[in-house]
RNA sequence: GGGCGGAUAGCUCAGCGGUAGAGCACCUGCCUUACACGCAGGACGCCACAGGUUCGAACCCUGUUUCGCCCA
């Protein structure tokens, strides 16, 4: 006996049926990872969300994806791992808390290091909390007990390990290099950080006087920085421009400032650009500054770190960059150096966090050199022993480790994972390692002080799939969940993430991170537009949540999920799944009003053919959305789904079935069509499940299976004795009947409720659609509101009929005085038009030798039929036309 | 400059060698005993352009136009 909820409410409403599962999924321990090594595993580690972060539509997106992988796999038997957590971000969190303070009137350095550290984890324990509620409310089945931070103790741990294996190993070291600055931040950024923009600007032509006698007085270099000219200490030419090479090893005076300085060769210069030859500022420039290397120059630095000139740019000391840029230019005007100013389109580099225009600086860091690490990262991809998906984003992979920069992983911050490095004040020795040193390893010293600078926040996510699960321990974690499975991510963080967690996998766990990697595309918003506070175009995902339900929302981003595209968003869609969860929940409705209390067995001789038809398409779905699922497509299976629900079980099956649920058809076959009924709801909604967790849970306790959870139920097996050949054929041939004579009432403009007295199939004999159309007779009738259809080939006459004609019959519907002749013939010769040219068509490609020869038999003899079947249909209809014109 | 992706119904997108599909919007009827968050019917497409391959191309190839990303 079965507990049915026969109560359900007209309309699907998620308020409190989500938080319910929920709460209870986690009571029972549902999500909880199991090592168990006698099970297979599958694991995921989630890309940990910014602390200070509220979850957004892109996260929505992330985790849907996740939690249907993780769900599918657990009912398929895999002992599954969902490991949740969150990501410091050091620049953006420790942006926040200062501008938190400065409301207050205190910048950090009032507050002191330690103090201002303090008051982040102050922050970090009221906001952190803030997204990984939100994740809830998704739905997410996240082992929540395993949550990881990157700054908690395990995971610093494996960062100071991993810096000092590396260091030793010599793959970390410290020099002084040009680095990208944000002056705004106070602090180095790695290349990735910085984005790019093209914005108008000026190309500055100034006069370099020569110092030597030559025939021309003066050379021409072209800038679009002309205040770093006080920084200059070369021109550099082309060695083999025709323009120039006289010219080098002379020397020219700097316009401002008037040092001297010497004209260089370096392939480096572009003899197209400008005017053939560049000045060299190493100090405020990535180029030049390895061209300075190259030649031995020194590097005057000019500007300080937060953007204002020095004491070395003379009289512009105490300037801001534009303001120094702006006075230099009137000076240089002055004084005659300038000889044009011309616009142009140049690419500005800008901090990633706050928007700063970024700063080419000189200064001490901290370097990952990168070469090795990324040999052995593309070796594995080239290996298969990590797939993408879709397969080319691993061009994009490839296309950067090969050509991949050293990273400055130091930043000028407070709020991170400190340097583990103690520089000696006595024999200046720098001392790495894990645990806080008390003296100096070469002098003993114990006048020691640490490296002020902490690390770039992803040197710890670069560790996040194996740091999570207690590394450098041993773990039985990273021993059964290691490699992870899956890695779900966007493709906007392949180069800061992906790559850097395949490297730091493969260095120290000596295997992949992951084993497959699937990137997802960007949400945007209905427009295309890229969703952004400023815009006012965020789609707020609790707000849609909160609206729609978190299922609508997890349905509408698994639908809406295709492969190399951006998903366009907007509420309205959302909307529209929000009615499938109401269809639905309306159909379970329906099912649970017709179902006894006890299940009945499926007797296989008592089917008819919509019970068929469900049943094979129930198997094919089913199928299809696993095959889906594994291929990462959840899109296609979404989408699927969604048609099966509402098209073939809704629109036809349900409404099918009805006469044998109320006992129309007797006993026997009520029994066997709720049997049907119960199958396939059991098995539609277990495949669901993985999408829309919520509304599936409800409905599963509702008919009365609540002793076990759905989630806890296993992927249904394919069940080959319900899968009927040429049922989907048959079921086609009574679609389109019910379909044309729905048509003929529509024409007739009769009312969609009133009964008619009956409609004429006329058939021949021996035409087997005619048995399929006989054995589902009651369907008819009841599909197309008409008491009686007479399926006959004999020629009698029912009166003035509306007509038409279906494959290789015909119907009509006597509908008496009603018929409007003028408008029938016109309707009836429209389609004559219509079937006539398919017919020409087919006969043209038919007449063709070669169609005949080469296309494969089966295409030739659908072609044939189309003739054949054309051509009858054309006698009928002409006969009809003939009929009402007497 | 190099690379990638897109261009299909008014809008957003599926389809990716055998007679063009969905949702939304639109038009016509309907509160039919699961659902008006619904039902039934309808209208709407030289599948960006030009060549080529093929018996056959929205689909494969080449080029063009155009939009969007990434890298330098």
């Amino acid at each position: 006996m079965l507990k049915r909820n026969r109560n359900l409410d007209k309309n699907y409403s998620p308020d409190g049926i989500e938080q319910k599962w929920y709460a209870q999924w986690l009571e029972n321990n549902l999500f909880d990872a199991e090592i168990n090594p006698e099970a297979k595993a599958f694991s995921i580690v989630i890309p940990p969300p910014n602390v200070t972060g509220s979850l957004h539509v892109g996260h929505a997106f992330d985790h849907t994806f996740q939690d249907i992988m993780c769900r599918a796999k657990r009912m398929q038997g895999y002992n599954v791992l969902w490991l949740p957590g969150t990501d410091h971000a050091g620049i953006a969190t420790q942006n926040v808390v200062e501008k938190d303070l400065a409301k207050k009137g205190i910048s950090r350095h009032d507050l002191g290091r330690e103090e201002f550290v303090k008051r982040v984890w102050e922050w970090k324990n009221i906001y952190g909390s803030r997204i990984i509620e939100q994740m809830k409310r998704l739905g997410n089945s996240c082992d929540w007990k395993r949550e990881r931070f990157t700054l908690d103790e395990g995971l610093s741990k494996a960062v100071r390990t991993v810096f000092v294996k590396l260091y030793k190993k010599g793959l970390i070291y410290k020099g002084k290099y040009i680095v990208n600055w944000c002056p705004r931040c106070q602090t180095a950024i790695s290349d990735l950080e910085v984005e790019y923009s093209e914005e108008d600007g000026n190309f500055y032509y100034v006069k370099y006087p020569l110092v030597e006698q030559c025939e021309e007085k003066e050379i021409i270099v072209a800038t679009t920085r002309p205040e770093t000219i006080l920084g200059d200490v070369a021109i550099a030419v082309h060695p083999r421009s025709e323009k120039y090479k006289h010219l080098i090893g002379k020397h020219v005076r700097v316009p401002l400032g008037g040092r001297e300085i010497p004209i260089i060769q370096d392939v480096m210069v572009d003899p197209e650009f400008g005017t053939g030859c560049v000045k060299i500022t190493p100090a405020h420039d990535p180029n030049d500054f390895l061209v300075g290397l190259n030649h031995n120059l020194e590097q005057i630095q000019i500007i300080n770190s937060d953007g204002i000139m020095n004491e070395n740019a003379g009289k512009y000391k105490g300037m801001t960059i534009i303001e120094a840029r702006k006075k230099s230019v009137e000076d240089l005007e002055a004084q005659g150096s300038l000889l044009k100013v011309e616009s142009i389109k140049h690419s500005v580099g800008h901090c990633q966090r706050c928007g700063t225009v970024v700063e080419p600086y000189l200064s001490e860091q901290w370097f990952v050199k990168t070469k090795p690490l990324a040999e052995r990262g593309v070796q594995a991809v080239k290996d298969g022993r990590i797939k993408w998906t879709p397969e080319q984003w691993e061009r994009t992979y490839f296309n950067w480790m090969e050509n991949i920069r050293d990273w400055c992983i130091s930043r000028q911050l407070w709020w991170g994972h400190r340097i583990p490095a103690w520089t000696c004040n006595d024999c200046g020795h720098v001392n790495v390692c894990e645990n806080d040193p008390t003296e100096c390893e070469n002098c003993h010293s114990h006048n020691l002080t640490q490296e002020s600078d902490v690390l770039d926040t992803w040197f710890s996510s670069a560790l996040w799939p194996f740091s999570t699960m207690g590394w450098p321990e041993n773990t039985p974690e990273l021993k059964y969940f290691y490699p992870t499975s899956l890695m779900v991510t966007g493709f906007d963080i392949i180069f800061f993430w992906v790559a850097r967690m395949i490297m730091m996998g493969l260095e120290f766990m000596d295997d992949v991170p992951f084993r497959d990697v699937y990137i997802h595309s960007l949400i945007r918003d209905e427009h295309g537009k890229k969703m952004s506070k400023s815009k006012g175009n965020v789609i707020d995902p609790l707000i849609m949540i909160d609206k729609f339900g978190a299922d609508a929302l997890r349905m509408t981003l698994a639908a809406l999920s295709v492969q190399g595209r951006d998903i366009l968003l907007s509420s309205t869609r959302i909307e529209t799944y929000r009615f499938f969860m109401n269809k639905l929940w309306n159909a379970a409705r329906f099912a649970l009003m017709n179902l006894d209390d006890e299940a009945h067995e499926i007797d296989l001789t008592q089917l008819h053919l919509h019970d068929k038809f469900i049943l094979t398409r129930t198997e094919e779905v089913a199928a299809k959305t696993l095959e889906g699922i594994n291929n990462f497509d959840i899109g296609t299976a979404a989408r699927g789904l969604y048609d099966f629900v509402w098209g073939d079980l809704c629109d036809w099956y349900l409404e099918m079935a009805k006469p044998a649920l109320k006992g129309d058809e007797g006993e026997e076959r009520r029994k066997t069509s709720a049997g049907v009924l119960e199958h396939v709801f059991k098995t539609t909604l277990k495949i669901l499940h993985p999408f829309i967790p919520f509304v599936t849970e409800e409905l599963w306790s509702a008919f009365g299976y609540g002793d076990e959870f759905i989630m806890r139920t296993s992927w249904p097996e394919l069940k080959r004795e319900y899968i009927f050949d040429e049922v989907l054929n048959s079921m086609r041939v009574l679609q389109d009947t019910v379909r044309a004579l729905r048509n003929l009432r529509a024409e007739a403009r009769i009312a969609p409720q009133q009964l008619l007295n009956k409609a004429v199939i006329k058939i021949a004999d021996d035409n087997p659609a005619g048995e399929i159309l006989r054995n589902s007779l009651n369907q008819i009738q009841n599909l197309c509101k008409i008491r009686e259809i007479i399926i006959e080939s004999a020629n009698n006459n029912y009166g003035a009929s509306l007509s038409s004609v279906v494959n290789d019959f015909e119907i009509k519907l006597p509908v008496g005085d009603v018929l409007d002749v003028e408008k029938e013939i016109a309707r009836l010769k429209q389609d004559l038009l219509t079937v006539e040219k398919t017919v020409a068509t087919s006969k043209a490609r038919l007449s063709k030798k070669d169609f005949v020869d080469r296309a494969p038999a089966e295409v030739v003899e659908k072609e044939r039929a189309r003739v054949t079947e054309g051509e009858a249909q054309i006698l009928r209809l002409n006969a009809n036309i003939t009929g009402l014109s007497i």
